[in-house]
DNA sequence: GAACGACTCTGTATCGATTTAGTTAGCCTT
DNA sequence: AAGGCTAACTAAATCGATACAGAGTCGTTC
């Protein structure tokens, strides 16, 4: 337990009777000092164990840490086993490992509890999928320093975003146009109040702040809309988290429900339910796409790898991550972003 | 650009007129002022905007950043798409959170070249599976400073570690008690040199760095033996990337094969390539199990919310991340664990 | 009524670096 | 030979907090 203590710069100095300055000219601007001292300098660092200049403290003085931290809408638990959120995180780990920073994993819910945030030790942050109360809470993190949002549009902050309303509205015409005889739309938290189930009359009003879904919500209506449906007549079933566990009662709900009340098009807000309706859908029996088509939205790779392959939105979040990566190291300007999505027709809905 | 720059705690010290001390006090020990001061203090940082004590400040005086830093063998853009290492993270993420502290991610590759170390920042590390070689190189990460290995074992540090050789027999014994005529093995990372694809006598000299899949290999070659076969005349192909994208050409050529040369079992190390063989062999028209089986490893949730449910080794990774992050934080003992597996019998390999 | 202890609060050294302004020495010019 | 430059190096202030030792006040206790 009793560490040899690590030696530090001054006490390096202090050994080769030069000064703090040289040695840390010697790590950090070669160009400042004769290449003999240079040398000196580090060959006796090396010696003593001197692994450079402490980040605590260099970050301290310097006001940077090369540190960005990702702030997180779920917890951490969630977020790094969704394939949308890791894919962002991807995209922005491969532009900050290039660029020497390096990546701090915070969560909005985390957060607001956390005794003394460790947050302002980051240059900037990247804000993914907060919602507005959550922001409020968590928008002390940036005091004065740079934001980047992913996926939502707090106010005064850059953002980058994809066309969700065109997007769904271009992959519900799609399926649409064979005309389905009982569509219906499973949705991403919609509702104000946690709901996992069929969407009711009480439910009728949205919060305004789940951008994403409403967004995905308003495309799928302008579509069926068009194709001669009554939008409003149209079942929505409600999922309270993205994870196999959390749809699965949802769509057993929905298969299981008598013939002549079963839907034949599922909307679905995302890969993973849609892929949830794919694996319960055939361990009924029920044949996809002949009796059931089912359409996704993401393009995760999960959905393209596996047969029947999914009909999905791909929207390219590593592509969203590096742009947001990119943002905050200010290697591209910040200012809001559309990135567009491709319309994936696969075998569920062909 | 001209940010009002943060307020610090001298500067609302001397505003309000008290020591330094007792802001500090107010806001980590308020137990040593009283709690009319506190509150006159709160109050006013909140007016002046003072967000509490920074980070990098704070951490240089108390040499501890509530920050753990967890070094990944490969790059963060696999881990963060492998299911195995982002069930690890998850459970990491768990612990770490729930005692306020947070994740740094670094990758063992990235960190060799990055120019100065972010990484003394971390009040510990966790190792993730890194190779010999490159634990060399980032060896001086850890000046004096906590390390917990999980997956491989430096010496003298203490790990966390699953029973693969056991774990291996358990499966490879299960799928051959209906005999196959021509099992093979599908490793992964198995040679020195780089190889994607078959493993030919070139590659018999083994290097013994990769201690997860020579144990995983020995515990595959006990069992054949134990059954009659001869471990070396049974095929081995080899993976070098734990990707769909990678795992694909090497199974095609594999599946591809005349049928009197196809095997009719796989028995593969990870599940990613099981499921990988499952999806091509659908593609195909290989029934399985009838024509091929094929075990996997990891038990991943992909694998069971398929079908054919693939038969596979489960390994609680999240609870694996629990552990070393509990160990890191010194919650229990940092002694080698070795946590135990189960046999899950599915339909790709009854 | 002196001594003691319990509460509050303050002064200041310190954590480990970076960086500005400046000093010295040596060389070149004219 | 004087002035001007440049290269090489140093002294010391500073980043923003924490925590120790001590100072002052006030109520108890013997």
């Amino acid at each position: 337990m009793s560490s040899p203590r690590r030696i530090t710069l001054k006490e390096l100095a202090a050994e080769l009777g030069v000064s703090t300055a040289s040695v840390s000219n010697a790590f950090n601007r070669p160009d400042q000092l004769s290449p003999a001292l240079r040398e000196r300098i580090l060959g006796e660092a090396k010696r003593l164990g001197y692994r450079g200049p402490d980040a605590k403290a260099r970050s301290l003085r310097t006001g940077r840490s090369r540190i960005i931290a990702v702030v997180l809408a779920e917890s951490l638990t969630y977020s790094l086993n969704d394939a949308v959120a890791s894919e962002l995180l991807s995209g922005i780990a491969e532009v900050l490992d290039a660029h020497g920073h390096t990546l701090l994993l915070l969560s909005g819910r985390q957060h607001a509890s956390q005794a003394p945030g460790s947050a302002s030790i980051a240059d900037g942050f990247i804000a993914y999928g907060l919602l507005p109360p959550t922001l409020m809470v968590s928008a002390d993190l940036p005091a004065q320093r740079p934001l980047v949002a992913v996926d939502f549009s707090p106010e005064g902050y850059p953002a980058v975003h994809i066309d969700n309303e065109p997007a769904s509205h271009m992959i519900a015409r799609h399926a649409l146009r064979t005309p389905p005889r009982r569509p219906a739309i499973v949705s991403l938290r919609l509702t104000a109040e946690p709901c996992n189930g069929r969407v009711t009359q009480a439910h009728t009003q949205l919060p305004p702040e789940q951008t994403i879904t409403r967004s995905r919500l308003a495309g799928f209506h302008r579509a069926l809309e068009e194709r001669g449906f009554t939008p409003s007549a149209v079942p929505i079933w409600n999922i309270e988290e993205n994870t196999f566990e959390v749809c699965a009662p949802v769509i057993a709900e929905i298969l299981d429900l008598p013939d002549e009340e079963r839907p034949d098009l599922l909307l679905c807000m995302s890969d993973r339910i849609a892929l949830t309706a794919l694996t319960l859908a055939e361990q009924r029996g029920i044949r996809v796409p002949e009796d059931l088509r089912i359409t996704g939205f993401d393009g995760i790779a999960e959905g393209q790898y596996r047969a029947p392959r999914l009909t999905t939105v791909r929207q390219d979040s590593v592509e969203k991550g590096r742009i947001a990566a990119r943002m905050i190291l200010g290697l591209e300007p910040a200012e809001p972003r559309l990135l567009h999505t491709a319309l994936m027709i696969g075998d569920s809905c062909p």
